[in-house]
DNA sequence: TAGGCCATCTGGTCCT
DNA sequence: AGGACCAGATGGCCTA
């Protein structure tokens, strides 16, 4: 099929699996999809069979090979190197054998890398179950975000809310830009230069001090993946970072969202996912733990890099260290029974609340985040 | 319909 | 020899 197979014709029983694959895929969850590729992994029983029964046939076929490339041997020009044995059937069914049996391995581990992948977005600053970050995107947004929270870690400031974000969305497509925009609940167009003087006043830190898991740390712009990885020319200064960033973060201007949730901006906000994790049991639906800021900080062996353009428009546009008190809110909090997160942060930050952002609806364990957060920016800000 | 994303198959290479 | 890893190819699904 792919690839030129001079002496294999196609495995078409493979081709049924994937096809399962696919068609399963639109139905139900990956989960359904593993089992049925599980039991395609077992599909090679029945096949077996054919294989067992093969064995025996194998011998007499051999010998038969053996005249046949004889015969070839006579009437060509000899060949060099490994002899072509003409496929026999059972020489076929041993290679099919062996064909699907790798074919089932390259399809676990890439499971398992997919598994990875989804632990990652998890980790990683806007999680949503319904409206995933592709591959590239979640890897990408990683990278951003372990660069900021280095940078944070290592200078101890904390940037203000947008320049974070525009660091976190440094080079992420636009949808994710907005995707990442509404899960911090920061109006996408608070990225437009002339806007941004509206979130300047909100500081990282205060953010993520009503954002736990969803806001794990403050962070700061990563290597420009989109240009040399090496060479940090990050702009976190809103101004340059406004050019910087190029059209990642120029929102298309204004129309006001549409009051439904639409594509990107439908996904729960990051703080759902947070806020239902801290609400389940502490395994939630997290493999592990989820990467607590201190095994960041036992993780990073952030190389400081002495002045380099990242840490200098760091330090220009940078608040400082906001010490987290979290039974003080900022101004203009309203504690209701059942909060709305975002309402508490728009409010509190003056940050516009996307307007299509879906609020969260299980709100009834604030407290335990507001623990959690608690711990995370004590481990941030403190224990670094 | 084109492009993005994804899952899978496949053959090659390297390692154990 | 067999498994892990990799990258190219292919085809399906979805969305703008």
């Amino acid at each position: 099929m792919t690839k030129s197979c001079t002496e294999e014709p196609p495995i078409i029983e493979s081709q049924a699996s994937s096809a399962n694959w696919t068609d399963k895929k639109q139905k139900s969850g990956h989960e359904a999809m593993r089992k049925d590729l599980e039991n395609d992994e077992e599909e090679p029983e029945h096949r077996l069979e054919d294989a067992h029964d093969l064995e025996e046939e194998e011998e007499e076929e051999e010998e038969e090979e053996e005249e046949e490339e004889d015969g070839d041997d006579a009437s060509k020009p000899k060949r060099r190197g490994p002899k072509k044995k003409k496929m026999t059937k059972a020489r076929m069914q041993r290679f099919k054998m062996r064909r699907m049996k790798a074919n089932a391995r390259e399809r676990n581990r890439m499971h398992g890398l997919n598994d990875a992948l989804e632990s990652l977005r998890k980790v990683v600053p806007c999680y949503s179950k319904t409206q995933k970050l592709s591959k590239i995107e979640t890897l990408r947004l990683a990278k951003n975000y372990i660069w900021a929270l280095s940078e944070i870690l290592r200078s101890g400031e904390s940037p203000d809310l947008v320049s974070f974000v525009q660091a976190l969305c440094k080079g992420l497509s636009q949808p994710t830009t907005n995707l990442v925009a509404g899960c911090l609940q920061l109006n996408p167009r608070t990225f437009l230069p002339e806007q941004q003087s509206h979130a300047h006043g909100a500081s990282v830190a205060s953010y993520a001090s009503i954002h736990p898991y969803c806001y794990q740390s403050p962070g700061l712009p990563s290597p420009p993946y989109g240009a040399a990885d090496g060479a940090p020319h990050h702009a976190f200064h809103a101004k340059t970072a406004a050019h910087a960033y190029g059209s990642t973060l120029l929102l298309p201007p204004p129309p006001p969202p549409p009051p439904q949730p639409q594509s990107a901006l439908q996904a729960e906000p990051f703080y759902d996912a947070a806020l239902a994790d801290c609400a389940h049991s502490p395994a939630a639906s997290f493999d592990g733990p989820l990467s607590p800021p201190l095994s960041v900080n036992g993780n990073f062996s952030f190389k400081h890099e002495p002045q380099s353009e990242f840490e200098k428009s760091f330090h220009a546009f940078g608040g400082g260290v906001q010490p987290y008190h979290h039974h003080a809110p900022p101004p203009g909090h309203h504690h209701h029974h059942h909060p709305h997160h975002h309402h508490h942060h728009a409010a509190l930050y003056d940050l516009q609340p996307m307007e299509n952002v879906v609020p969260y609806e299980g709100h009834s364990h604030h407290e335990r985040v507001v623990v959690h957060m608690n711990a995370q920016l004590n481990a941030i800000f403190h224990d670094s």
